[in-house]
DNA sequence: CATCAAGGGTTGCGATATGCAACCCACTGA
DNA sequence: TCAGTGGGTTGCATATCGCAACCCTTGATG
């Protein structure tokens, strides 16, 4: 937000940019309600616990940033409700991601996950990272990333690489 | 942490447990450098422009949840290392998740986005989700949730589904 | 008509977390 | 012996958060 900034930080790393967006524990309780069917700003905080002026500073927040809309559903008295637009469903993979790590390696096996469905056809789908080439499904340890430099680059290619132990 | 929260929150969902231990902005920003290579503490300090004392902490944190090992690679002077570990490297579809969502709404279209390789076969792999049944990709628009309750309830399954308006 | 409750917030104050700079310790190399 | 590096810790000022109280509009109740 201001621009006195770090310099390596922010507007270069698309993760950084997100994390300026969403990168705050309420937002992302706020988030994992919304994908709920949460929408009205009572029920959220009834249901979160956070305090109420926190839970409309977030609002406020995501509505600036277009992953929530403010909308009216009533007139008289005024009501409004927060509604997930395209760009906030567009976060569902990332909330996916950590509720299955949630559910790996955090909360009891016992604890019967939450399942997600094709709307189409009923079945359920999983998230995964996909090779064309070899058709199957890719581990997070055999993934490796490739970060391209701004064009005018001509070093050699610094893979920097996932690695574990 | 409190024993005292909310009860609906925490350890309920996976979302929030997960949240409990990367749910801020510095310990991804930290896990990010990790998925880059960094390993150091100075490193990472310089990279982030975090506050030592912060970086500590955080450190500390994902050490203690096992998403991080503290390694000595030198004995004369002590000097340690900070490595992910399996439950670390399981993250990825997270991190990755959050880095296209910027790279998609956020970044502007001329920054390359990072590329994920397979090291297998050297080409480049997408996150998504799956159908095996229609056997196509699912967008974000077209899942729904079901929530298990957990086995005892008999009530007839509320299906909270992820809407857009 | 007075009052109450619900929804959607805003305000003020004290507690907690964060940023910053200084300091510490164990070495190494010049 | 003196500076430099890696990996921190400590103290203090500031920013953010949680909590409770309050505000406003309207509809329902007696």
């Amino acid at each position: 937000m201001s621009p006195d900034k770090a310099p390596t930080d922010g507007d270069l790393c698309s993760i950084a940019s997100t994390l300026e967006v969403i990168g705050d524990r309420w937002t992302l309780l706020v988030l994992r309600d919304a994908f709920r069917g949460l929408r009205r700003f009572d029920q959220l905080q009834a249901d979160l616990g956070v305090a109420r002026n926190i839970l409309a500073d977030r609002l406020a927040r995501l509505v600036e940033h277009g992953v929530l809309e403010k909308i009216r559903y009533q007139d008289r008295p005024p009501r409004y409700e927060y509604r997930l637009t395209q760009k906030g469903v567009d976060l569902s993979p990332a909330l996916v991601a950590m509720m299955r790590w949630g559910d790996k390696h955090l909360v009891p096996d016992e604890v019967p996950p939450v399942v997600l469905i094709h709307d189409r056809c009923g079945t359920t789908v999983e998230q995964s990272f996909h090779c064309r080439t070899c058709n199957s499904d890719v581990s997070p340890g055999q993934l490796r990333s490739r970060h391209p430099r701004t064009e005018s680059h001509t070093e050699p290619h610094t893979e920097l690489r996932e690695e574990i132990a």
